[in-house]
DNA sequence: CATCCTTTGACTTTGTTTGACTTTCATTTC
DNA sequence: GAAATGAAAGTCAAACAAAGTCAAAGGATG
């Protein structure tokens, strides 16, 4: 089986996602080409055709000075330390009858199936927003009611 | 990942903000030009950029002696058409039994506070998200039990 | 040899940096 | 108090830096 040269820059970039920490990567399209001697628009190419969404990726770019491409795998559960932080939280909320076990579930299943189309950072931003909001929300009913 | 100046001094002026007591800061353009060691109209491009009304800030300033620039963040007041959805489905969801009127009750508190911090674009995507999800959600509680 | 995938390069679009020039305002000077 | 001065901020366009587009040419494969 023969390699093309949009083979090996596919195979590269995933070793990069595999040993990256968040399952994204954050690369130069110019700076790529030069690795592999070819003009830019392979690597464009590469990225139209084996990382699609399709395919389990996300991409995101940047044009002009210190532009990027970041590339993003979302299949994978994400594991982020905010949405650990929300599970933990909220079920601590909940053994102590400060909100429903339902309200719980409802929670937990928005967490988990709501936001995966963001890249990481934004969901990081998103569970941050939630968890405080959560706070204010528990202290604010249990002062009412 | 790669940060340009005007990324940089995008990043400090939120930081700024973040510490500030009143989501305002006021600065010298010129002062923070030479921070960042660069002309004074990078700064300019960076705010008008990165610092619309959009993106939920108002700037105000004053040239001549004496001059400064202020940045406020504001809540950005959300009334979008997804939201309105939202809450007529949320609602329409309660009446027929399908989530609980706490599971209504919170989903309406987040959706007024979690997400005030994004842009209107990312916040109409992010209630796409949890509409989608919620649709499922109660298709699988129904199912399930 | 026909079709599909790959490679290449010219051209376009987007985003950033820089600097020359303009406007506005407070302060000083007459 | 009006005029001059200087200290800001604003404007705008050119130069630069990167990624995107698209179509033509080149190869592989059936």
């Amino acid at each position: 089986m023969k390699r093309s040269l949009a083979d090996k820059i596919e195979q590269y970039l995933k070793v990069l996602i595999d040993r990256s920490e968040e399952n994204r990567i954050e690369i130069q399209r110019s700076e790529l080409a030069e690795t592999f001697s070819c003009v830019p628009s392979q690597v464009t190419y590469v990225i139209s055709t084996r990382f699609t969404e399709q395919d389990g990726y996300i991409t995101e770019s940047r044009r002009g000075g210190k532009g990027y491409v970041r590339i993003a795998r979302y299949n994978l559960p994400h594991d982020t330390e905010n949405l650990n932080d929300l599970f933990y939280y909220s079920n601590y909320l909940t053994r102590n009858k400060l909100i429903s076990s339902q309200e719980n579930e409802l929670l937990t299943y928005l967490l988990l199936h709501a936001f995966n189309q963001f890249p990481c950072e934004t969901q990081e931003k998103i569970f941050e927003g939630i968890k405080t909001a959560l706070n204010e929300y528990v202290k604010t009913e249990s002062k009412g009611g």
